[in-house]
DNA sequence: CCGGTTGGATAGTGTCGCTATCTGGAACTC
DNA sequence: GAGTTCCAGATAGCGACACTATCCAACCGG
């Protein structure tokens, strides 16, 4: 198809195709003449990638343009697949020097694998966000938060897991990984509703 | 203290004050002549919800200030406590109609408490995205989800109750949704390495 | 009484994600 | 083959946002 016709087929604008062409964030279509290009279903499916990232997952450009990168050069074991896959994600937050209380943490929860990774320096700046924001959160909490994100992730992995190459797994882990964080935030404001009003009562 | 002693204890540079001052972010100090006003504690803390709140949640000026709004004007019972808490809240995504599907999600969960929630239509969006970007994702997973997010939700339940007064509980049920997530979002990513390793062995 | 700070107002900056326009050329239509 | 439509590539502009800088008159502290 012509780019014209991508852009209806794909509902983004014709500027904003060649916006995405320019920084690279859509490969270029199979060149028919000097001033024609031919698109296909795989551009189809690539913006459907980006428009995604951005406006759900609240990616920026440079940050989509990480993640295709990755996704286009996948790993050669499932054992690096996490790896590079968190290394294209942005952090949710600016990450500090860890503190001493989340790798205690770490080894409370039995989370030695944890030990090397950046997240940990994420980790402590969300929890000295929160606490300087006013809200109290014991350790008690934290390791609760844990054990319910362990059980968002053995779904994560379940799901993954049924990919059936490394390039599709890649895929899955990252794109679920950031475009997953949303719908997480949603279902736990559904659930802060149905949990009060079960503590409540009606 | 005087403005320019709050900016250094606050680590907010001056023209940022007086741009919180003019957006209604930060309430005027008590004014000791026409030019010359004092700021005590509760500025210092205002300002440290204001910049967690635009850091670490990610949120906009407007949306900083509706949330202030709220907190400033707590609700007289528990029981309304959330709906202004969520509706002083951006939601994660733009909403767009409600899909069957997430419908028949909230009676098979036992969620009928949410069935008027206008976060269904946020969660409608945030489903058709995650599947858009080509992500398989079956009703029993989301299931998965929300089960997890019903176990994080009884955390930010327990926190909340121990709050001592509503205007305190509404603070820290808006504050903790907000900026709980990005933490949530962290220790799922750690969770993911923790899980992947133990499935995929060493 | 005078240098330095303050409040209030106004204007400017840098970034980001597009959006608009121009140009030369190619393709389709009749 | 003339007229119309479309396209690639390049450049410039826009609107929102979160600050940031500057100016001025008032006023305090020494």
């Amino acid at each position: 198809m012509r780019i014209s016709e991508l852009a209806e087929a794909s509902g983004v604008s014709l500027p904003t195709l060649k916006y995405y062409l320019r920084e690279g964030l859509l490969m270029p279509g199979a060149a028919t003449a000097r001033t024609r290009a031919e698109y296909d279903g795989t551009h189809l499916e690539r913006l459907r990638l980006v428009r995604a990232l951005v406006e759900s997952g609240g990616l920026g450009i440079a940050a989509v343009r990480a993640v295709i990168a990755a996704l286009d050069d996948p790993p050669a074991s499932p054992h690096e697949l996490l790896g590079v896959a968190h290394h294209a994600l942005p952090l949710p937050v600016e990450p500090i020097a860890r503190s001493e209380e989340v790798v205690g943490w770490m080894h409370d929860l039995g989370w030695e694998s944890c030990l090397r990774s950046p997240l940990l320096g994420a980790l402590t700046r969300a929890v000295a966000d929160v606490r300087a924001a006013g809200v109290p959160l014991p350790d008690t909490a934290v390791r609760a938060y844990a054990e319910a994100a362990l059980r968002l992730a053995a779904v994560d992995v379940a799901i993954a897991a049924r990919a059936t190459s490394p390039a599709a797994a890649l895929h899955t882990v990252v794109v679920g990984t950031v475009m997953i964080d949303p719908l997480i935030a949603i279902l736990r404001r559904l659930a802060q509703e149905v949990e009060s009003t079960r503590v409540l009562g009606a």
